[in-house]
DNA sequence: CCTTGACCTTCCAGTCACTGGAATGCACAT
DNA sequence: ATGTGCATTCCAGTGACTGGAAGGTCAAGG
């Protein structure tokens, strides 16, 4: 399969596709017009890869799990503890958001948002100490 | 003052500063030795830029709040505008790592995380539906 | 006067994960 | 022969810094 229809059946674009070759991600046949050729393992790994990017998965995290994936001999653990790990960064990340959200809708909150030069967010992040 | 006070001051690496200044957001006067030599106004810019960047304001609404923070004429609703149009971006961040987290926690609660090479989290990941 | 060490300067390159665009080639229908 | 719609490569840009090299400046100590 062409690079086109890889891009759609694995909702991927075809640069994303190409740009994961450049870093060795996957690693495609090619015909002898110099297309691209997808094997069915491709298409898998892509899929597989907009999934897990989809879930947030940094491109190494990614490496990893398709190496643990191709590893018959894997224990499951090893991947466990990657998902773990990520799950701590985003359970971490949404703390500070909410953070950032409360002193955010805070300040929309104290602000009349009228014509009044006067405004109290500006005046909040003059001085917002931490 | 040069560039190492400001740094501990307002709490940004000089690195950091230095592309502020790159990029327009402060005008440093420079000393004759060529060594930058911030006013307070600068100080006062590089402080309220920190607390906006923490607040995740990007780089654009920061030219924007500190022009308007510039403008005695400003309308307290132009600054408003601004923060309720991150505070929702904020909020639609948070509710997609909550789902992100979601589902991955749920990965990981279903995965032994033993010897075996049977791993619920890649065979969720090879056919996940969203 | 010389050296040391802590500052400061500029410039270039790298990060991450793509994305856009130009120039070019291939496949197939009209 | 031409048009359309694929495909290819390569170069450059994104955002917001960050790292490092090569060199200039300054105050203190010997």
């Amino acid at each position: 399969m062409n690079i086109g229809g890889v891009s759609k059946k694995a909702g991927l674009p075809p640069k994303t596709i190409r740009y994961y070759e450049d870093i060795g991600l996957v690693t495609p046949l090619r015909d002898p017009n110099g297309y691209r050729s997808f094997r069915d393992s491709d298409m898998h790994k892509l899929a597989f890869l907009g999934r897990a990017r989809a879930l947030g998965f940094s491109i190494e995290d990614c490496r990893n799990l398709l190496a643990l994936w191709d590893d018959q001999d894997r224990a499951s653990a090893d991947v466990r503890s990657i998902a773990k790990e990520h799950l701590a960064k985003i359970e971490s990340k949404i703390a500070d958001l909410q953070d950032i959200r409360d002193t955010l809708s805070n300040l929309v909150r104290e602000c009349a948002g009228d014509h009044r030069p006067d405004c109290p967010i500006l005046k909040k992040l003059e001085n917002f100490s931490n």
